[in-house]
RNA sequence: GCCGAAGUGGCGGAACUGGCAGACGCGCACGACUCAAAAUCGUGUACCCGCAAGGGUGUGUGGGUUCGACUCCCACCUUCGGCACCA
């Protein structure tokens, strides 16, 4: 008997090299076949590759085999993120230059996917600092100038001070930097914008008609979209009503409580509203005040509003009163009009300003019986509200609606929280916006005959006092594209998410000389069936990515209206209740752990310790127990070849041998097909491939059981019994861990890949059972177990039931009320005193 | 506050459509092999009572529906994630 490891380096090199020579993952378009593009998020080269990955590329890789194994053609494609700051810090740290930092990386870690055996078409390699790659985003860039959804403005943006950059909303977490976690200032600053608001609508529309994507990230999406309907109108100036406070609201039914409303301290009203010297110097000193509060003081939730009466008042339209208005730092200029009317009846916020300012509250929604509260946000019957009292709070809506329209004081409106991409970096490792300033002609597009606009080589980075092109006068001095005269670049670059916002497109013909990408393979892969990643980028990428995939359809570049069908959005690994973080010193090292116990064992486990939407939890116990796992396979295999070896193989569901006709013999085949049953139902359905591994597990222990007991299944069909087990064990563990799988068909005297192979199919009449154990109840309590013919009829059931030695006990001086039968499952007899 | 996900042994986690709770693995205990250890293999392992047969309790809490509830309904608690003076 061989007690020997199993020898996972050779096998894993040997299988690496033979995928490699064959070429055996390279696809093209087949209209003929069905087709799946699976798609894993492209990592950023940061120099290594860590558990996170390891896990991301093993769930990826496990269902790109699968679907090759049904027939389908598979396009599995790899590349690189390559443009980003760190790149630029290691400029600045080690002097060296940012391409050569990058496509260092890119080599070793290129290197490292390739020792965890994942069928990539590396063919289809990308990364994204390329001219080649990078030039058809500016392409795009000017196309959407052309039409709008690129756009150039000053505003007021989110600083990162350690980054020296301005980021977009969505790069920014609670007030921090999403990357460095600093704390971010606003700034005012020129920059390049995406009009991703125009699409709001259907990006929100869209949230649900994805089913394939996991309700958290939609519901994030939808969370970050922010849409809120109500209405704007105008509250004239007391005493001037030729200037009008135009203000939005969710709750229109509520005019009539109305007690006083407020302007943004920004707001550009303000300084036409004031004009008294004292009130003004009041207004800036407030102003001062709010401004000199930082982000993170903003957002901590309990601190009290603070306002400023002007002298000033409003008139509410509905009633003819005028009101009094206020500055506060409760309203944001950002959002709406930046300016409310404020119903402390009805609204939180307003309530509690109103309390500190001794301001009327006025109740225009009937109360709960007992409410305690202080303002009401619920349904109910209007009061105190002229022509809207005795409505529901939603028929009160349309109605306040109505009358504003009627007289031209405003109108329903729809609000949405997405703020437009600001993509403008001022960082030198990105793609240049290709736009250049005329002193002529001012703003002008590069001419798409002169693209790509390459970034220079020779920038000096030194991480602050600006984009670093500025100061690379060959780049920034160019004649005009219009005119011809002096002009000057535009120095930013674009943020990272552009590249990664079509990448998936470019997969599809990664070198395609005369645009984006080939049209034809776009419709052929087009969209992803099934993306991988982080739930990180709930509301980063994929929302740039669908947003860009939109742009490009109504470009008229893409067919599709979303780039992902699916989403599985996997779960972090993690060690010791942690992330892994160097600063714990809880970090597992892939290269390390494929080196000690190889490719197959580190994918194994992470495939069997979670289902893939949780966390992991990383136990080096546990990684050991997946390796003993491989070793018992592998035993098993070497210990019984002969008696495999001559076996006739099962070459389909049961073609080749003929069904077994003991007992023992039935019952190991009909394990072998529930094997089948149950992780092909997992990779259909749950994609909980924990317990397809728990699965093929128990496939493994009932192989050794036969081993254990010789003579319980005849001599005459063992050996084809093992051998319809073992070929489907490898076919099903195959998607797991490849190179064991195929050394082991190999070994079974196969010539071609297992992954070659059509997935085996359960054999219904294998799966049937003949005899079915039931479970005896007595009022719902497990008295006794009975063993019967698969199907018998509830009569006989019953009466065996009532009539079984360990049941008769519990009957004993209590009448049989009732006896509930389910089939092949269970006997419940209900009894009373 | 709003939205979402989730609470099951010592641990990671199973349980179809309401039908034997704890599959599979880790850990632990005992045993085999060994001079010994490691590795490997075998047996056991929710908790309580009992030598055992067996009995009782048990899926965050409290109710409910049902012959029967981890699963369905109501109320609540806790954890995690997202959004947040968003009018």
């Amino acid at each position: 008997m061989s007690t020997d490891r199993y020898p996972f380096r050779e096998i894993e090199a040997k299988w690496q090299r033979i995928w490699e020579e064959r070429r055996q993952f390279h696809v093209s378009e087949d209209p003929s076949r069905p087709k799946f593009y699976c798609l894993e998020m492209f990592p950023y080269p940061s120099g290594r590759i860590h558990m996170g990955h390891v896990r991301v590329y093993a769930i990826g890789d496990l269902l790109a085999r699968y679907k090759w194994m049904r027939g389908y053609n598979v396009l599995h494609p790899m590349g690189w993120d390559a443009f980003g700051l760190p790149a630029e810090n290691a400029a600045i740290e080690h002097g060296v230059h940012p391409a050569i930092w990058t496509h260092e990386n890119i080599d070793y870690m290129r290197s490292q996917l390739k020792k965890m055996g994942i069928s990539y078409d590396w063919d289809r390699e990308l990364a994204t600092c390329d001219p080649s790659y990078y030039r058809w985003e500016q392409l795009v860039f000017i196309k959407m100038l052309e039409r709008g959804l690129a756009y150039r403005r000053r505003s007021t943006v989110n600083w990162c001070p350690s980054c020296q950059t301005v980021l977009a909303n969505e790069q920014v977490e609670a007030g921090r930097c999403w990357r460095c976690d600093s704390e971010v200032t606003p700034r005012e600053i020129d920059g390049w914008f995406f009009k991703i608001t125009a699409y709001a609508e259907e990006l929100l529309e869209w949230c649900d008609r994805l089913p394939g994507w996991p309700e958290r990230v939609l519901t994030m999406q939808r969370n970050w979209i922010g849409k809120s309907e109500g209405a704007e109108f105008d509250l004239p100036v007391d005493g001037a009503p030729e200037m009008k406070v135009r203000v939005f609201t969710t709750r229109p039914d509520t005019v009539f409580g109305m007690t006083y409303a407020v302007l943004a301290p920004e707001h550009p009203l303000v300084d036409r509203l004031v004009t008294d010297p004292a009130e003004r110097q009041r207004v800036a000193a407030f102003r001062a005040e709010v401004a000199r509060e930082s982000e993170i003081e903003r957002l901590a939730a309990d601190r009290p509003k603070r306002g400023l009466r002007l002298s000033a008042r409003v008139v509410n339209p509905f009633t003819g009163v005028a009101i009094p208005l206020f500055i506060a730092d409760y309203v944001l200029m950002g959002y709406g009009t930046g300016a409310i009317m404020a119903v402390p009846g009805e609204d939180q916020r307003d309530w509690e300003f109103a309390k500190q300012y001794g301001l009327p509250i006025v109740e225009t929604v009937q109360r709960p019986a007992g409410w305690t509260g202080e303002a009401f946000t619920g349904d109910g019957i209007k009061l105190n509200s002229g022509f809207l009292d005795g409505l529901t709070v939603a028929e009160a809506k349309r109605r306040a609606i109505d009358w504003l329209v009627e007289r031209g004081l405003g109108e329903g409106k729809v609000n949405y929280r997405l703020r437009d991409w600001g993509i403008s970096r001022q960082r030198y490792w990105g793609a240049p916006i290709p736009v250049l300033y005329c002193e002529a002609c001012g703003m002008v597009p590069e001419r798409e005959e002169n693209l790509p606009v390459v970034l220079p080589r020779d920038a000096q980075i030194r991480g602050k006092g600006g984009s670093p092109l500025a100061e690379v006068a060959h780049f920034v001095h160019a004649g005009c594209p219009r005119c011809g005269g002096r002009a000057r670049r535009d120095t930013d670059t674009m943020d990272t998410f552009v590249e990664s916002s079509w990448y998936f497109l470019r997969y599809c013909s990664p070198h395609f000389e005369h645009g984006m990408f080939d049209p034809r393979a776009a419709d052929y892969w087009m969209p992803v069936d099934q993306y991988i990643g982080g739930i990180e980028h709930a509301v980063l990428h994929l929302l740039y990515a669908r947003f860009y995939t939109k742009v490009l359809r109504d470009l008229g570049l893409v067919k599709v209206d979303e780039p992902f069908m699916a989403l599985l959005s996997q779960g972090m690994v993690i060690k010791d209740g942690a992330k892994m973080s160097k600063s714990k010193g809880n970090v597992v090292d892939p290269d390390e752990l494929i080196r000690t116990l190889g490719a197959d064992t580190a994918r194994l486990f992470s495939l069997f310790a979670a289902p893939p939407e949780k966390d992991l939890d990383w136990n080096d116990r546990g990684v050991e127990g997946a390796s003993r796992f491989l070793n018992r396979v592998w035993r098993f295999v070497l210990n019984h070849l002969e008696e495999l070896s001559n076996a006739p193989s099962a070459g389909g569901p049961s073609g080749g041998i003929s069904p077994p006709t003991s007992g023992a013999g039935r019952t190991f085949r009909r394990v072998i097909h529930e094997t089948i049953a149950r992780v092909t139902d997992d990779f259909e359905h749950e994609f909980h491939f924990n317990t397809a591994v728990s699965a093929i597990m128990e496939l493994v222990n009932a192989l050794y059981a036969v081993e254990a007991e010789p003579d319980a299944v005849p001599s005459g069909e063992r050996p084809a019994l093992l051998r319809e087990a073992v070929e489907t064990l490898t076919l099903l563990l195959g998607p797991f861990c490849p190179h064991i799988a195929e050394e082991v068909w190999s070994l079974l005297g196969h010539d071609g890949s297992v992954f070659r192979q059509p997935w085996p199919t359960a054999d219904p009449a294998a799966r049937a059972k003949e005899e079915v154990e039931l479970v005896v109840q007595v009022d719902g309590r497990v008295r006794s177990r009975l063993v019967v013919a698969a199907g018998a009829p509830e009569g006989q059931v019953e009466r065996l039931a009532l009539d079984d030695d360990k049941v008769q006990p519990w009957l004993a001086s209590r009448r049989v009320a009732r006896v509930v039968v389910v089939p092949n499952r269970l006997v419940n007899i209900v009894t009373r005193a």
